[in-house]
DNA sequence: GTGCTTGCAAACAGTTTGCAGATAG
DNA sequence: CTATCTGCAAACTGTTTGCAAGCAC
C-alpha cells in the first residue's frame, strides 16, 4: 500500500471512529503514513512542529495513543530508549533493529504462524499477541567502523 | 541446571570477573538462580529487604548491571511496566508472557536460528541479538476470566 | 590500608495527566 | 453551541548517578 492510500485510510478510520479532523492530526497521519524508519513520538514531534510550532509532544502522545487503540498504529516498546510507532503495518511482525544507529527495518520473512499455535496448544495460553525482534548492525554502520576501526564501545574492562 | 548449581556457578564467575563477594550480592545471585517468575527488580529488592532491611532498589539495580555486562542476567525491557530479569538462562530465547498477571514463562520450543541466518543473509546486517515474545491469558487467568466474567486482574506471585 | 561497594537522595528520561482556553462539527 | 481537542505545566514511574561512609580483600 502507498502512503497516500494509507493517509486517507487512517483518515477515513478515524472519521468512522468519531473522532475529530484537527489539522494537527491529519499532518500527524500523513508523516505517519509517510514514515518508513518506525520513528519515535519525538521524531514526529519534531516533524509537526515544523507545520505547527505550537503544538507540544503531549499533543503527540494523545494522538498516538488514539490510533493504538483503533488498532491502527503499533508500539514497540523501549525501556532504556523512545518507543517506536509503525503505522504502516500496525499487526506484529519482524523487526530488525541496528543497536548502531537506532534505524529498524521490515526484513521479508516467512510468517511464524506455526510458532504461536504450537505454544498454545503446549502451554494452554490463549495467544494475544507477540513480539519478535531481531537486533544486529546495518551495512552502513559496519562500514563506519571499519573506516573508524575503534573498537566497539566496551562498558567495562574487569 | 539446578538452583544450586547455578548459584554457584553465579557465585564463581562473580569472584573470576574481580568482584566483590558482598552479602548483598551473594543473597542477589541466590534469589535470581531460585527464581522462576523472572521476577522484577522491586521484587529481588522485596525478597533482599527480608535479610538486608537496610538495602535499597539502588543496590539492586547496580548489581543486575553487572550481571547483564558479565552476560549471566538477560533482561526483557517493558516501556510501560518493570523490566524482568532472568539469570538461569541468559541466553536470548522465547518467553510467553500472561497479559492478565504477568507471569513469564519459558515454553520449550525448537530454536529459531533459521530466522536469524536467513535475515543476516538478505538484509547484510550482522546479527547480535533478539528478542521473541508472545503474549497471552494463562490458564489460571482464564479459568477466572470465565467465573466472574470481567477482566480482572490478579496479580501472580512468581 | 586500598579502593570497590553500599545506601541515600537527588537526577533523569520518557510518558501521562489535569485543566483552561480554543475549535471542529 | 458544546463536547472534544490543544497546549502548557506538572506529575508520575522506573532507572541511573554522585557521593560519603562502610567493608571485602
Amino acid at each position: 500500500m502507498d502512503t497516500q492510500a494509507r493517509f486517507q485510510e487512517l483518515q477515513a478510520k478515524l472519521k468512522a471512529a468519531g473522532y475529530r479532523a484537527t489539522p494537527q492530526r491529519i499532518a500527524l497521519l500523513k508523516i505517519l503514513a509517510a514514515s518508513t524508519g518506525h520513528p519515535s513520538a519525538m521524531q514526529i514531534y519534531e516533524q509537526l512542529r515544523r507545520h505547527f510550532p505550537t503544538t507540544t509532544l503531549a499533543t503527540v502522545y494523545k494522538t498516538l495513543t488514539l490510533l493504538k487503540e483503533m488498532g491502527e498504529v503499533l508500539e514497540l516498546e523501549f525501556s532504556g530508549a523512545e518507543n517506536r510507532y509503525d503505522g504502516n503495518k500496525p499487526h506484529p511482525h519482524l523487526h530488525l533493529v541496528c543497536v548502531e544507529c537506532q534505524r529498524i527495518i521490515d526484513p521479508e520473512i516467512a510468517p511464524l504462524t506455526h510458532v504461536s499455535a504450537q505454544v498454545a496448544k503446549t502451554t494452554g495460553y490463549q495467544i494475544v499477541g507477540q513480539r519478535f525482534e531481531l537486533y544486529g548492525i546495518c551495512p552502513e554502520c559496519q562500514t563506519v567502523q571499519k573506516k573508524h576501526s575503534k573498537g566497539t564501545h566496551r562498558k567495562h574492562s574487569g
